[in-house]
DNA sequence: ATGAAAGCGCTAACAA
DNA sequence: TTGTTAGCGCTTTCAT
């Protein structure tokens, strides 16, 4: 900036109002884009976020980077983050807690002005040091107890139930689920609309026809195995994540298994993938775009009016079941 | 670091001192410690960017987060360059050579370190202005002619020839391909090892055998359709990607075409999905794992002994196939 | 081993 | 509208 300043016999103040949109004088304004074109200059934003005490940058840490509804929630936020001016540091944790911890106090020392963050520490301990910089984090898919600030969350609850209740009303009875991490809430709110449904429904739980997965492909293939060997009147199941429906199948092709002659399945997000399934695969779908939407217009706002203290909010959005043909009608 | 000198009586050279691993008397590093922990002191990485004049970042512009092959480079890559204190910034340019020129001026501007690329424009004009820097590019999967600069690429030529030889030790001569964009150098290398392997094994090439794609699901589907409707003789089909499998693999469960029975399949990439279909998919692999190793560890490279300016190297890998039950034995 | 001081490239308050 | 100046938080000579 120097040399375009001495290139232009122009002050500093001058040079910087030109940068950022100031009044300048059209002569000056010319002279000024020919030095920069002969200096090949380009704003160094390191000294300009020192100096502004922002980054424009807002840190991400999720569990996998290398799982589809991550990466699509990624994909949308950082398309309207960028869009608004706004970089985007991904932070892929491993599901890790300790991975998770160092990535937000990494974030901390990279100073980035906001925190996305789908937890994998459920006690939210990693969140702890960024929030006394008072700068705003938006909690996806997860929610924490006790970390006071912005969540986007789905309905997992309703999600399940809308499952249960339409292999119900197929004429299934005898109905499993795959469920996930026991200290994950989405994974205690999706296992407690399938047992809330069949309270509802009048069916009794049967302990054989719960298993818990973790959330992985091979957890997936583990869980049906472990399912249809224990339970073999069994017409039905619910498998409440991608991976593990992934898994889910697998497990079916390679047992053997007919879907849905022998049992049928629902399985949960990535609708490709469903279509691709033999047959098409009924799944529940998460409103990733609108997760993407939401999370990042609640971070701009926040960024935004920093004044404008407006009470924590709390997102909830709806699910959809996408009908496919892998439920049988019973009788 | 200036209340954390009024507050032990030490000068700032002593604190910085340190933190760069410097030699501090063991009394006053105890003083320091203390310091830190009643400030919740934490480093300003970005004071500290501007002093050194390295962020210790490394950018990465890819075409589609959401996508499989990128999503697993990318994390492999990470965890990789986060163990050697790197930081990674991630841009996902969505397939336009537009947004990805800006990525490119946006991670110039963030001064980061370097940059692995995953090119959309095979012109590679998007690299110019950074290249100038001086500071080191790796490009992977796809190469670019005359930027002058490291690659980690596939054997795709090979990986083609081997899918279309399998075919035919399999009885099959009439073989479809669902080829990439034509701009793509590894598009053109796969379709290059069709026509190859075809010339050597002596089968005349078919135009209408031969579709190109624009590698994504729905291109896919419809080149999937395309090619069943033109070639009614035709027994094998060659898919090119990952995500254009996915979709052959709707075409076919749409069209309600058996395979192998009707048609036998060789896909791409991907080996859950690979497995979740029923019956499992014959595929490519390509060594996503060992791509971002190899990556990681040339920028690593080029970061650590910037003077040793050894000539650039690109690095070849090899592909296997994984062989699945989508080939049908003919004759 | 420690301290004093200069400066990285920029912005912003103030003065002209 | 433009120029002068101070300073963001750190590292790094150079003395001590």
């Amino acid at each position: 900036m120097k040399d375009i300043a001495k290139l232009t016999g122009l002050g500093l103040a001058t040079i910087s109002s030109y940068f950022n949109g100031g009044n300048v004088r059209e002569k000056n304004r010319k002279k000024i884009e020919e030095a920069i074109e002969e200096l090949h200059y380009e704003v160094n934003e390191v000294a300009r976020n020192l100096k502004t005490n922002a980054t424009k940058t807002i840190g991400v840490v999720i569990p996998e980077l290398n799982n589809i509804f991550c990466a699509e929630i990624i994909t949308g936020m950082e398309d309207i983050l960028r869009n608004h001016g706004y970089a985007t540091m991904i932070c892929d944790c491993r599901t890790d807690k300790k991975l998770e911890r160092e990535a937000v106090e990494f974030l901390c020392r990279k100073r980035v002005d906001g925190i996305i963050n789908m937890p994998v520490d459920a006690e939210g301990g990693h969140l702890k040091a960024f929030q006394k910089t008072g700068k705003p984090i938006v909690l996806i898919d997860r929610k924490i107890q006790g970390v006071s600030c912005d969540s986007v969350l789905v309905d997992n609850e309703q999600a399940a139930a809308d499952a249960v209740k339409l292999l119900y009303e197929n004429g299934h009875r005898n109905i499993g689920i795959i469920g996930g991490p026991k200290e994950i809430s989405t994974a205690q709110e999706r296992m407690k609309g399938y047992f809330s449904e069949l309270k509802n429904l009048d069916i009794p739980v049967r302990e054989s026809l719960v298993v818990h997965g973790d959330y992985t492909i091979q957890g997936g293939v583990r869980a049906m195995e472990e399912l249809v060997e224990k339970n073999p009147e069994m017409t039905a199941v619910f498998v409440t994540n991608y991976e593990m429906t992934m898994g889910a199948v697998i497990g079916s092709n390679e047992l053997g298994i007919q879907i849905p002659d022998q049992i049928s399945m629902v399985g949960f997000d990535n609708l490709p993938f469903a279509r691709a399934c033999n047959p098409k695969l009924t799944i529940v779908s998460q409103p990733t775009e609108k997760i993407a939407e939401k999370a990042a217009g609640i971070m701009l706002a926040r960024l935004e009016d920093r004044d404008g203290a407006s009470p924590y909010q709390t997102e909830k959005l709806e699910t959809a079941i996408i009908p496919g043909k892998s439920i049988a009608q019973i009788r």
